[in-house]
DNA sequence: TCATTTTATCGTAATATTGCAATAAACGAA
DNA sequence: TTCGTTTATTGCAATATTACGATAAAATGA
């Protein structure tokens, strides 16, 4: 009750709805967009662009490293993010075929129903 | 504290953190998926080949409608569910831009960083 | 009409997510 | 060393999500 059953579907499936999970909150959609358009790695910076606590913007960082979207290195005292590029096909790979796939078998279904 | 602050985000922002989050569970993967690959329209079959219980797959129905992935036609005591063509596009479309859009742009990135 | 089937909704419990203040940790500069 | 800067972590509080039993609602068939 409350918890994600996991168990009843493939890993595909898992798979598809964590990645999906990763991008469903716009802080972490604004994070990746910002430091995909900055020529250079910006860091603290995403603080004074997003309007959230320091602490808040931390955590989703975390997020995104941790699925691995994100390498983060550090210089000093700040820390350079930069996009995972390898990590970032994966995920345009996946709902790329998440989506097509669903199309293709749409065609034959169409005639069927609704 | 608690709740997403929209408001500082922008409506693009916020859209693909919408869709985003109704692909977030893989249950919502699995109707989708088995609605797509079958030939004729399922209804309450989705109950036995996902194994929950039947108001929480009512409940994730609700939510792929709500948002319009799905399209519900009642026929007799059942209800047959399609995806809603043109959504399923505006979803595809709205993922394979965002992830363009950064890839483009990673391009030059790479040059100043980590 | 009455029972059955199918789906939706309500109520509730468990868990997850979001956000922030406070604080720690790590570094550079004075 | 000591102070400021930057980022991570901890400890809450508020809210959202997930799941299911119970029940309602709507149509079919006997």
């Amino acid at each position: 009750m409350g918890v994600t059953k996991t168990e009843n579907f493939t890993e595909d499936q898992n798979t598809i709805a964590t990645f999906a999970k990763v991008l469903a909150h716009p802080a972490r959609i604004a994070i990746l967009k910002i430091i995909a358009q900055s020529n250079s790695c910006i860091c603290g910076d995403l603080v004074n662009e997003i309007g959230l606590a320091q602490a808040t913007i931390s955590q989703h960082l975390k997020e995104l490293k941790t699925i691995g979207l994100l390498n983060g290195t550090v210089d000093g005292t700040s820390v350079c993010y930069c996009i995972n590029q390898e990590k970032w096909d994966e995920f345009q790979e996946v709902f790329r075929q998440f989506f097509n796939q669903a199309i293709a078998q749409e065609e034959n279904h169409k005639q069927n129903c609704c």
